[in-house]
RNA sequence: GUCCCUGUAGCUCAGUUGGAUAGAGCAUUUGCCUUCUAAGCAAAGGGUCGCGUGUUCGAAUCACGCCAGGGACACCA
């Protein structure tokens, strides 16, 4: 198991930052300090497989060179019982200590790779504690945007690294079935269908233009015993009949889409039934219970600045209807109520200036404003040969996520928008994602995952390959391959504690590079049996950790191409 | 005006949360398939880390101030 690897060297290390304060009388070691004690893999490989650069912060704090520190550190490692962890350690550089692991742990590492497979690198660090991410949730008034196909692949794969991270996951979807947008829908559907009828109608503006209206609209008119309902029905009867009708058709053509996406929610939780169950006045009647609610020039308002906010904010307009922030703030409550203990929610750009208000909201429920994180995930510009693919929410000319999907394909698509940092814009080349070279970073990563399949599977069972001598791994290469693997457990660490998947897409590359590498110059299959196991065994490490990382990002893992 | 993001090689971007000599891919030039998949590997050139000041053992990274680009700032959802 690596995690007590590195936990013993770590611990290792902290014992000898408290011998160092002894031996400078500086009295007991301040937990600050202590928590600062971490390792890190260098870049250059000279300078061992982790280091730590402790000894260079103490150095103020103890009035003593960082190098007579270090000294004092590494004489206390030496001592210690766990040597055998370590082949050997050194003191560089500005006082850096750096860590050569013993032949020994990488052989463990590469055991515990294969034991565990798919559960390599999972922990229990987070020890179960109940997560809800809310992502997606768009308005069901059309097709999912390109947008929205950003959050999805940011959501999923996130949901799959907290889950590693020792999280238990629930993935939801907050369904927006009532208000403003869906009466808007069921009016531009209801036109839509008068217009069929061979009425002569006018479309306003700010209704759905997009063709699906029209579809929808149609299928309706196909349906006889919906007509002659329709028929019988009052002006407002007929209204909710298309409101039902649109959201319902639409959520469907939604979920395909997600699906097609292979994105996967937990839960699908209705904005309609929060109101209907009253959920909205008793939120607001508990806060007005603790003065955070007041009335001022007709309106209802949040009492917002009490939590920092800019301004308080209106929870019900003078017309009487709710803003946004209302069953908000009931939604949220509701999650809570749960018990969920973290909430992680993703958003788009526009809903940037909201966090604020909603931060102010579940502090005035009684939570600290930090079990709620919000993650705004920036907009993707499509390119197409360099030049950007127009887009327009207008006219429901957007380009979708179903467009996307069609053109470049899961696997791409789910890649590319994780590319780069979730809060940073992101330039999608639907070109690039459909070649098949070398410039694809996705083709780059699965080949080298299908590279080994088919190694793999020409060496067929070897059952020998549990007692491969790992010893005999002692080419540069395969080094770097071990090394590598050993990143992966710290950078999924990385992307729960950042909550952004974005690192992994990096790590992948390095990983298949390593790995292409040491095929371009090594043979697997060669007469040498006892290396011919080794080998096998690492790349069969490789592999697992490949399609651990392709899967947590929800990128299929080819056996061929 | 306020807030967020971005500025690193010709182009697209990494840079392990302040570490060691700033790294990849593309493009350019040049090598490597009789051998487990060439969708691959290797070599070369290419840098005022937007600008300035500060913080300290140490800054691309942190603070402050500029410059440039993108986005957000409703009794909309």
């Amino acid at each position: 198991m690596f995690q007590e690897v590195e936990k013993q060297l770590l611990a290792l290390l902290r014992e000898g930052v408290e011998k160092a304060f002894q031996a400078s009388s500086a009295g007991p070691v301040p937990e600050l300090i202590l928590n600062g004690v971490t390792l890190e893999i260098p870049k250059d490989k000279t300078f061992g497989d982790l280091s730590c650069s402790i000894a260079m912060k103490l150095s103020s704090h103890l009035r003593k060179s960082p190098q007579a520190i270090a000294a004092l550190i590494v004489g206390s490692m030496k001592e210690s019982q766990h040597q055998h962890l370590f082949a050997g350690l050194e003191i560089k550089g500005a006082g850096f200590i750096n860590i050569f692991l013993a032949r020994r742990v990488y052989d463990d590492l590469l055991r515990s790779v294969n034991e565990q497979a798919k559960d390599f690198g999972r922990t229990q660090e987070a020890g179960g504690r109940k997560l809800l991410l809310e992502f997606v949730s768009a308005n069901p008034t059309g097709a999912l945007s390109v947008a929205h196909a950003r959050q999805a692949a940011v959501g999923d794969a996130l949901a799959n690294i907290l889950e590693m991270a020792g999280y238990d996951v629930t993935r939801e979807y907050y369904l927006n079935d009532e208000g403003n947008q869906i009466r808007i829908l069921g009016r531009s559907i209801g036109l839509r269908y008068q217009e069929l009828e061979g009425k002569s109608i006018v479309f306003p503006e700010e209704y759905y233009q997009g063709e699906y209206i029209i579809d929808l609209a149609r299928e309706v008119l196909e349906d006889q015993s919906a007509c002659e309902r329709l028929r019988a029905f009052s002006d407002i009867q007929k209204e909710e009949f298309f409101m039902e009708f649109g959201t319902r058709r639409i959520m469907e053509i939604i979920r395909r889409e997600l699906d097609a996406f292979c994105v996967r929610f937990d839960n699908w939780y209705s904005q309609k039934a929060l109101t209907s169950a009253g959920m909205i006045e008793k939120a607001l009647e508990e806060f007005k219970a603790r003065g955070y609610i007041y009335e001022e020039q007709g309106a209802v308002w949040f009492r917002s600045t009490a939590f920092g906010d800019d301004k308080d904010r209106v929870v019900r307009k003078t017309d009487g209807s709710y803003t946004y922030l209302a069953p908000d703030i009931a939604y949220h409550q509701d999650k809570f109520r749960r018990g969920f203990e973290r909430l992680v929610n993703i958003w788009g750009p526009d809903h940037h200036g909201y966090i604020p208000r909603m931060k102010a909201a579940i502090q005035a429920m009684g939570h600290d404003k930090d079990a709620m994180d919000v993650i705004i995930v920036q907009l993707a510009t499509l390119f197409r040969k360099g030049v950007p693919v127009p887009m327009s929410t207008r006219k429901g000319q957007y380009v979708t996520l179903t467009e996307v999907l069609n053109e470049v394909g899961r696997d791409a698509g789910r890649f590319f928008f994780l590319m780069r940092k979730t809060d940073s814009h992101l330039d999608f080349d639907l070109e690039l994602a459909k070649k098949q070279t070398q410039e694809n970073p996705v083709y780059y990563v699965q080949y080298a995952h299908a590279r080994i399949c088919g190694i793999l599977n020409s060496a067929g069972t070897m059952e020998q390959m549990e007692e491969a001598d790992l010893a005999l791994l002692a080419q540069p290469e395969e080094r770097d391959l071990m090394r590598s693997i050993l990143e992966y457990p710290f950078c999924l660490q990385m992307c729960a504690n950042q909550l952004d998947p974005y690192a992994m897409t990096v790590y992948l590359q390095s990983l298949a590079s390593s790995f292409h590498r040491f095929y371009d110059r090594h043979k697997v299959l060669s007469e040498h049996t006892g290396l011919t196991a080794a080998r096998l065994f690492l790349i069969r490490a490789v592999r697992n950790v490949l399609a651990n990382g392709l899967t947590v990002l929800g990128v299929t893992a080819p056996e061929r191409m």
